[in-house]
DNA sequence: GCAATAGTGTCTCTGAGACAGTATTAT
DNA sequence: ATAATACTGTCTCAGAGACACTATTGC
């Protein structure tokens, strides 16, 4: 039998199949609020775990490769393309979904706050984003205006879901440039600094912090300093926020 | 509508569904060639890619977990099971395999060679541990007895797998302790060296090694060290292959 | 001026890398 | 005895952490 036969007499329908779907975790950092991590999640309104939260998501397309798919739901959720993502894990146990077999893609998006205000879930009542607090214990807390979620209140298992991405999170901040995905195109060391922390969770020392960092950060725009006794130093005109009213360093990513 | 009766009505069948399978990545040392890393590969005897090699794999049962199905795979091709073992990635293109759509979650397991050498692939001529040698430009080389394959030999995407596997397992070799799955129960120094060696592709310095991984070790049983000048130290009575005869410190781990 | 925050310099300690040297075994 | 391999000790250098200090800004 030829190759071309054997593909025609193929039946593709001959063993049952799972659904698979892909599951976005959207992060972002609230510059507002000290620079807490915030994800994006959907009230659920309808069977099953209505009423409870959910990560947004949805079924694969049999055109579209899983990439896609999660680019797609990125777009749908916040209107955004060309955002940091990777595949965090898949999910696939058999009862995690009452409807049938569902596999669940989890992918992690990191959006910086600034790129999407027009658009995201704030408006709707049932898309919003949640400050995330780990427990002493582990567990998770997350907290949005209005709305507390404890483990119960989360539905399937995305409390696993989103425990991983955490501890992925935090690993990956570590050893790599991801939290430059959070902040935004300019930015000042200390709020860099401040994703970071929020991230891991635990307060660093400055200049350990800025030793580490700087070789990888570009100065915004020269200014002249006003002091004669220290070194003729690249600062800034340019702005964003507060630091703009004061004269803080900008920088950006080499 | 209640949920029971959402659940009644609901049809899983309304969107057409991808196949899952899980594809597996086993990979061996091998004493007798310098601890060289080895990996299982299976000869297709069917359509598509007749001919080619390509991972041990199947489809996910309706009611099996990923690691289920992967782990019922590994025990169909090796005979093991409470082997150490994690997912790796998922792999999802939309033309990765002819037949129709397949999502493949692939897995790695770490076996240590003497558990397997009855059972393993070596009689079956479709079957066989292949020495992976990765060259100065990053494409694949993968030997056996009587078999060289290049990138070309490879089926479906799982030469893409494949290096993808073995950048995870230099990663994580650096901050874990996973090349104790590649080394038996009991072994020497110099031999838990080299997997390692074989696994980064470069050579390290003794005593810096020794340095780094003692703490993690516990030594097997006492002998008296002959010369006096020498610190009072714990050594071997107990043996493993070439070790036995010469008179090496064999070691466990904690 | 004073408090708060941005930004710099430097000391110490640890751990990685390199290498020299001794002990033991195979022949 | 000699070569090969197991095993140990130590020097150096770079980076992480801690901390003290100066400069600038907001009030």
């Amino acid at each position: 039998m030829t190759e071309t036969e054997f593909l025609r007499q193929y039946d593709p329908d001959r063993y049952e199949k799972p659904a698979v779907t892909v599951d976005m975790l959207i992060f972002t950092v609230n510059p507002e609020r000290d620079y807490s991590l915030e994800l994006l999640m959907i009230e659920r309104g309808g069977h099953p775990y209505l009423g409870k939260w959910a990560l947004p998501g949805g079924f694969v397309e049999m055109n579209e490769s899983l990439e896609e798919a999660a680019a797609r739901e990125l777009k749908e959720e916040t209107g955004l393309s060309d955002i940091y993502m990777e595949q965090l894990f898949t999910f696939g146990d058999v009862d995690r979904d009452p409807r049938m077999r569902v596999i669940s893609v989890a992918y992690m998006a990191l959006v910086s706050k600034d790129k999407l205000h027009p658009v995201a879930g704030d408006d709707a009542a049932n898309v919003k984003w949640f400050t995330i607090k780990t427990q002493e214990d582990d567990s998770l807390i997350l907290l949005a205006k209005g709305v507390t979620l404890t483990e119960e209140s989360i539905a399937f298992d995305h409390e696993k879901v989103i425990k991983t991405a955490l501890q992925r999170l935090r690993n990956k901040v570590e050893y790599t440039d991801i939290a430059f995905e959070l902040a935004g195109e300019k930015f000042t060391l200390t709020q860099l600094q401040s994703i970071y922390e929020a991230i891991l969770g635990r307060k660093l020392h400055k200049s350990n912090f800025r030793r580490g960092i700087v070789d990888r950060l570009e100065k915004t725009e020269e200014k002249e300093t006003k002091s004669s006794n220290r070194p003729a130093c690249m600062y800034r005109k340019k702005d964003i926020g507060k630091a703009k009213q004061r004269g803080d360093q900008v920088w950006v990513r080499c």
